[in-house]
DNA sequence: AGTTGTGAAAAACTTCACAGCA
DNA sequence: TGCTGTGAAGTTTTTCACAACT
């Protein structure tokens, strides 16, 4: 049985190819027509024969002795990655970070497009944020069902996070991503994706302060010095 | 306080903590005394095994048969993260990210306290933004030196990241967190973690369609068209 | 009974090392 | 020669299963 390519490909190696692509995209822009999986790797940030790895999932492409051509291989983690068909997404809740959101022209170079920003505040309803008006809540459902949006980003308070995801479900959306500090329970088939900013501050706060204790070894965790 | 707990505690618990941490601080507030690890996995969307594995990393301090008590747990975790001093950070970049950064209290609760805020823009200069007024690059040594700020955020364009990595690295801040599109090379000894907004995205709209292929199962990913 | 704490198994991921090919 | 593609080894992370304890 031959089952040369497993249809799977490793999620952290999607989260890779995405950052893999933006390289590519600036070299291909750059005029660049190949680069070696060292050269790829170190602007990536990763180790060369991961990346070499992470490109064999795509049917790989590169040039023995060459390297990889660097718009072929552009093309086919854009295709793999479903970043040519633009994607339709909402996004509720437009304090800061929403706004923030809506007003980043990354997104639409990188197929995504915001088709609806949605907030609970009166005082925000008609805004114009990032080409886009503001329009209230009771709009959502529709919205979804005209636009067929398939992605929802939340940036409310954590305390109605759990039932905007619950609108977004039901009115069709399939994939979320949550930027309030809750986690979120949705139906089994809706994708829920978190990004919390202060547990990543966290991280990085406790990953600077381990490296520093090492040398006191047996001083418990918390002594203040 | 014999220590027979071995010192580093995996990224990956680390990250988890923070989210227990929130959970735990909720249920304080809410008045609740003990918690079982089946509650407070389900609560933070892990698995409790997981839960309890995580847990025991900081000398755990569970009742069997009954469960965790909520303040000590949350003390606890604070303790090993760090959370009980205030960290000084300084931020780079107060485009619409930067400024929803600032502006987001949640960050003062979890030990992290903005000292400086900075832009390269003159018309951002002196604005007020979540109680601090943006500064001019110039002053950021300064700024750093004087309050010993161990940790930087850029919240740049991409073009001029690796220059503020750099700079902020020279002037003593030892972790980053870097929201620019850009994969940034730092000094040695110098935590850098990155946060894609676009990466984050994009994985989520993978899975998602994903989810709907596995039945057209031949059409190659990968024919040279 | 009910729930924690943890060794051991399993899975996922990373890195190495080198064969294979241009 | 130089660089890709990949099996194999190594590491980390997750999950399981159950003994230990209240």
């Amino acid at each position: 049985m031959i089952q040369p390519r497993p249809r799977t490909i490793p999620e952290a190696t999607v989260a890779r190819l995405a950052v893999y692509l933006r390289v590519l995209t600036a070299l291909a822009d750059g005029g660049r027509s190949t680069v070696s999986s060292g050269e790829l790797a170190a602007a990536a940030g990763v180790n060369p024969a991961g990346l070499r790895k992470d490109l064999s999932h795509l049917g790989s492409c590169g040039v023995r002795g060459v390297g990889y051509e660097v718009r072929t291989v552009r093309d086919r983690i854009s295709r793999v990655l479903g970043v040519e068909r633009s994607r339709a997404c909402v996004l509720v809740g437009m304090g800061n970070l929403g706004s923030a959101l809506a007003d980043y022209a990354g997104f639409g170079s990188r197929g995504f497009a915001f088709v609806g920003l949605f907030d609970a505040d009166p005082a925000r309803i008609g805004q114009s944020i990032g080409g886009h008006t503001v329009r209230q809540m009771d709009e959502l459902e529709d919205v979804v069902a005209a636009t067929q949006a398939s992605i929802g980003v939340i940036t409310t308070p954590a305390e109605v996070a759990q039932s905007v995801c619950d609108r977004l479900a039901t009115a069709g959306v399939r994939s979320i991503l949550n930027f309030a500090p809750v986690t979120l329970a949705a139906p089994p088939g809706i994708d829920v994706r978190k990004v919390d900013l202060s547990v990543e501050l966290q991280v990085l706060a406790f990953l600077g302060q381990q490296r520093l204790v090492p040398a006191l070894d047996d001083t418990a965790v918390g002594e203040p010095a």
